[in-house]
DNA sequence: CCACAGGCGAGAGCACTGCTCTTGAAATGT
DNA sequence: ACATTTCAAGAGCAGTGCTCTCGCCTGTGG
């Protein structure tokens, strides 16, 4: 029955992540105040920390749903194509658009981390999510190069846990290609959104274009 | 003769600077107050706005001390060789290596952009340094792969003019692979100083180096 | 060499932040 | 109906960025 004292607390909850979410798109991480959440919703500043015990574990939550967020968007982008080469190029299109149209959030997630956080348990299910949809495309590759052999034991026993957990057969070379190139893609994406690109790069659609190619003929798609 | 008040006034600045930047590496981006700086020095807090106009102005003399520090250690880094893979391997380790040391301000750097911040001119000079020094390794390559052609002509126009700029005669293709391996770079640095990779990789020197021969090979060194 | 404008440090103060504690009311479960 | 728990509210503490005013004092221009 879940007691509808507990519900409220949920619903409350939901109101202020709501509203602080709110607050960080428009004036991001830096400009988000618990005492502006809660003026906004119409309490005292006390009465909202009976629902969130600090303003680091706000963030933890805006970042728990941001994660989540972006693993839905890439996961509606590679729909039902087996094209490696077409899934790949969905995703990272997914990954940029929605960084671009959400570029606080983006910075919550892949900038500077918040000095408090430390990964609860609650991000991983998402970023796993995540993660997985990336990683998806070399399912399909058709095998056109061979990466590069892995000369550390450690590092190999790393890809082979991780396929696993994925349910992979790729081997351990790909999968840290794979691994590889989502750190690359997301560096591509950093660059743009943060500016290191600023009086370089004009046609930011082409090079993104360019740049996802580039990995594709790298992961062999 | 630089008027010994224009004197006076450069050292206090080198002073907060100074100070402001051990807060920094102690305590990150956010725990650094220009209250607790002057308190260090001794002064009261309003005094110090008579040298730095804000906090955010303080950042950004931190940021741009950053960037001549990250240059300064790959200009080192490259020394010598003219071998373009040795040059680029040496280049890779040392970015990896100052970020590793110093992870607030390559935080600062590279991680979420500072509000106020819009990389003023002093900015570009270090950077630009910093990007030459990275690119310098396409000189020497031995041209075994072809980069996939640029399609777009204005991105091509970028390619040219950033070209022209650091005097290098490499053609756009070479150099727009060039900027793609150093977002990678970076890229793959963040992934591991932000703990992106927390749970995934726990060999992280490995990872690193398979990454960089990788984007050696790409760029065909 | 000297007067003085300008740079200077100090202090008070404003508006804001995160966070804690107490108090009294209201909702809850028995 | 009652005891317990949950809650909103307010006051308050310590800290922040930043502004303004007030004298002092010193380097600089005449």
């Amino acid at each position: 029955m879940a007691g509808q004292r507990e519900r409220a607390r949920q619903a409350y909850i939901a109101d202020i992540t709501a509203e602080a979410r709110r607050q960080l798109a428009r004036d991001g991480a830096a400009g988000l105040s618990l005492r502006s959440v809660a003026r906004e919703l119409g309490m005292v500043s006390s009465a909202v920390y009976r629902y969130v015990a600090s303003r680091d574990e706000l963030l933890t939550l805006l970042i728990v749903e941001a994660y989540g967020d972006l693993a839905d968007a890439v996961e509606a982008a590679i729909g039902g194509d087996d094209d490696g080469r077409v899934h790949w190029r969905s995703a990272c299109a997914s990954v940029r658009a929605w960084a671009v149209a959400h570029p606080h959030e983006y910075a919550l997630l892949y900038g500077s981390p918040v000095p408090g956080y430390s990964a609860p348990q609650d991000t991983i299910g998402p970023a796993t999510r995540l993660y997985a949809a990336l990683v998806e495309p070399v399912r399909h590759r058709r095998g056109r190069r061979r990466p590069s052999t892995v000369t550390s034991p450690v590092l190999e026993a790393d890809a082979e846990r991780v396929a696993a957990a994925l349910g992979f057969d790729v081997g351990a070379p790909v999968l840290l290609a794979a691994l590889g190139a989502i750190a690359s893609l997301f560096g591509l994406v950093s660059f743009e959104l943060f500016g290191h690109t600023n009086n370089v790069i004009t046609d930011h659609d082409a090079f993104f274009a360019l740049r996802v190619e580039a990995l594709a003929d790298e992961l062999g798609l």
